[in-house]
DNA sequence: CGGAGGGTTGATTCCCCTCAAAATCAGTGG
DNA sequence: CCACTGATTTTGAGGGGAATCAACCCTCCG
């Protein structure tokens, strides 16, 4: 069933967005292979990341269903996507109700991801916060099999780990620096290593209950 | 369709969970009177509230389609809700497609909500995000006929507020005495009341296009 | 070879936290 | 009717974490 939706395989550079906040009529996309960022701006200036797509992620899901956009979604790196169109999607829903029950449950998931970025934000002091989110994407990347408790290749730069994190940069560098330091976690070119998996877990109290579901519940 | 599920009614008094994080195979409910809030906490004690619930909203949707709550729900007055059970929802879905849409789109909409929190977390000083947040709630209890652009009743207390926006309940307190002071708006004695509406929304950059949906898409 | 993007470091400032103590209020039982 | 208790609000003093401002470095690339 999902194969008939996978329609036009594309492909767009880093940096330029694929989705404008206020855009309306938008279709969604799987991730096939890169990176991309959904954020919010503000009137001032000031962006916040809410979350990174990896390989087989959706994107603009929710686009979709509003009808408009309330984000923007940008490629971190070079990203290849296929397209699926909001009436194909649609029709898939009405002719294959469990379809739409799967969707319901991703769009689920996606929002306890976006739950949990949210107490990080909120509860967290600086360093616990990189700690949980660099331990987040790390098991995000395991379950696709581009990462592993020892560590996985990032194209983020400082500024995105500010953005996501509600950070400056330069907090955010001497932040990495005091993790390196302590013989936790290394962030540096394009590779994150992690030299203590179970202290760094401890550290930032990171329990991944919130992204282990067991699939989309059976109908 | 919806009336056949609303089985149940039941009472909760303030402050005793309905639902706990971890707890698995849960009802839903939909909220008949009073407000409730659902947050998570961290091991050490800290707790960040999610989202406040009124009137009209579902409670632990999210709980139902992932099997298992990540967070937990407290009524913070005593509340009345409809009991949703979790076979009737996915019974309904299979059968009437286009309650699954819309119930997608519920879902959808929350989600917006709660990522517009992440930003206000992420990108807002104290009195901005107060400020905020004193709107949106001001927004949404007017949709369902409980609030105006001159305020609302409201039963809050400064820790409720202190535990949604991530900040010390001191520092609530003293956010609140400056923003009384500034003549914009007035928090006390379970009312909030709006003193000049439209300096608030610019000083917050309130945009409640995120709130405003059409409604569900005509599947 | 100049420029842009990204990373690093220091000095200073300030927002918000923590600790502490009162004041106010609602309920409760004697 | 009042003493007592606990929850909530208020205010002050002091400290610290992160922002801001300002350089400087490096690498890559047209």
């Amino acid at each position: 069933m999902l194969d008939t939706l996978h329609e036009r395989r594309r492909t767009f550079v880093a940096g330029r967005d694929l989705v404008h906040q206020g855009q309306s009529d938008q279709a969604a996309y799987i991730l096939a292979s890169g990176w991309a960022c959904s954020y919010k701006l503000l009137q001032d200036g000031q962006r916040q990341i809410v979350d990174f797509q990896i390989p087989g992620d959706f994107l603009g899901l929710r686009s979709v269903l509003l009808h408009v956009s309330d984000h923007s979604i940008e490629p971190v790196s070079d990203i290849e996507v296929t397209e699926v169109l909001a009436s194909d999607l649609l029709d898939a829903f009405a002719r294959t109700p469990r379809l739409a029950a799967a969707v319901l449950w991703a769009a689920s998931r996606d929002e306890a991801m976006v739950v949990e970025h949210l107490v990080n934000l909120g509860r967290r002091n600086s360093a616990e916060r990189m700690t949980h989110f660099l331990l987040e994407l790390g098991r995000r990347l395991s379950l696709v099999g581009l990462g592993s408790k020892a560590g996985y290749a990032c194209p983020l730069t400082q500024y995105h780990l500010a953005d996501a994190l509600g950070l400056s940069a330069v907090h955010v560098n001497r932040v990495l620096r005091q993790l390196r330091e302590a013989g936790m976690v290394t962030f540096r070119e394009g590779f994150v290593t992690f030299d203590d998996y179970d202290r760094l877990a401890v550290f930032a109290q990171f329990d991944p209950t919130y992204m282990d579901q067991k699939g989309p519940l059976l109908a």
